[in-house]
DNA sequence: CTGATACGATTACGCTTGTAAACTGAACTC
DNA sequence: GAGTTCAGTTTACAAGCGTAATCGTATCAG
């Protein structure tokens, strides 16, 4: 069992759309500050900095975020790994419209011409690795 | 192109966790009176009849549901197919979480044990069809 | 006809979300 | 050391959502 630990967000919390966008940046580069936060979404969504620090704020109250003090401002960190958020997901999708299961997502996303050439090749592999 | 046409859903409305539920028991069986969307869905949620009607008129105003007069109630029908509504919020999620590829939704599914052997062996079989 | 019913429509209401401005206190500037 | 700046905190506010109760009216029972 080789899963990632420490899932943070604090009884059911959620993330939302728009506090998601400010994960993913501190996924991508962490600690940051607001500012920098700021910065690194700039370009994606067209917020102001008010409306990042809000996000941010509202992150750490859900406990996904920590804080570090960093003179007079904080540094932000992801306290739930990206694979914990992105598998709860994918799993609640699965769950909501798949019953469960996998495999009809897989033939849904297959028959929806979803699946490039690469996509399809790189499955085939990962298969080969499940079935050894 | 094979796919399915009529999306419904004008402008970008986007139908709720809640509403979700009511659209599933419609997809299961269609036309429905209110009454029997509740009973439909009594089991699954513990949700009022009220609940249920304030639902239907809410999938109604988006544009989700058709209502056809029968006596003095009404019967509703899907206008969105469910093969549409499974394919947009899996190709959100896939965008969201995965930039877009499957490949890595797979490859998650896959690391995060969510594959049965069962799964494993209907996609294999989907993957020698599309290879053909 | 008249009262009880059965429906859809209207209204309600607290919580979350998106989006931000205003406030407050600490720190740097001159 | 007083004013400006900068960062986090508080407050705001409309829209969407979950969950219903209430209202108004058409119909059915008697």
């Amino acid at each position: 069992m080789g899963g990632s630990k420490a899932k943070g967000l604090l009884g059911g919390e959620r993330i939302s759309e728009a506090e998601h966008a400010v994960m993913e940046a501190l996924w991508a580069r962490a600690p940051m500050s607001a500012a920098e936060v700021g910065e690194a979404i700039g370009g994606q969504r067209d917020w102001s900095l008010a409306t990042v620090k809000t996000l941010l704020s509202r992150l750490v109250t859900k406990g996904a975020l920590a804080t570090e003090a960093d003179g007079r401002r904080f540094l932000y960190t992801p306290l739930i790994e990206r694979a914990d958020y992105v598998g709860g997901e994918s799993r609640r999708l699965v769950d909501r419209l798949f019953g469960g299961r996998a495999a009809p997502l897989f033939a849904h996303l297959a028959e929806a011409e979803a699946l490039s050439a690469q996509d399809i090749a790189e499955i085939e592999s990962l298969l080969q690795e499940l079935k050894q």
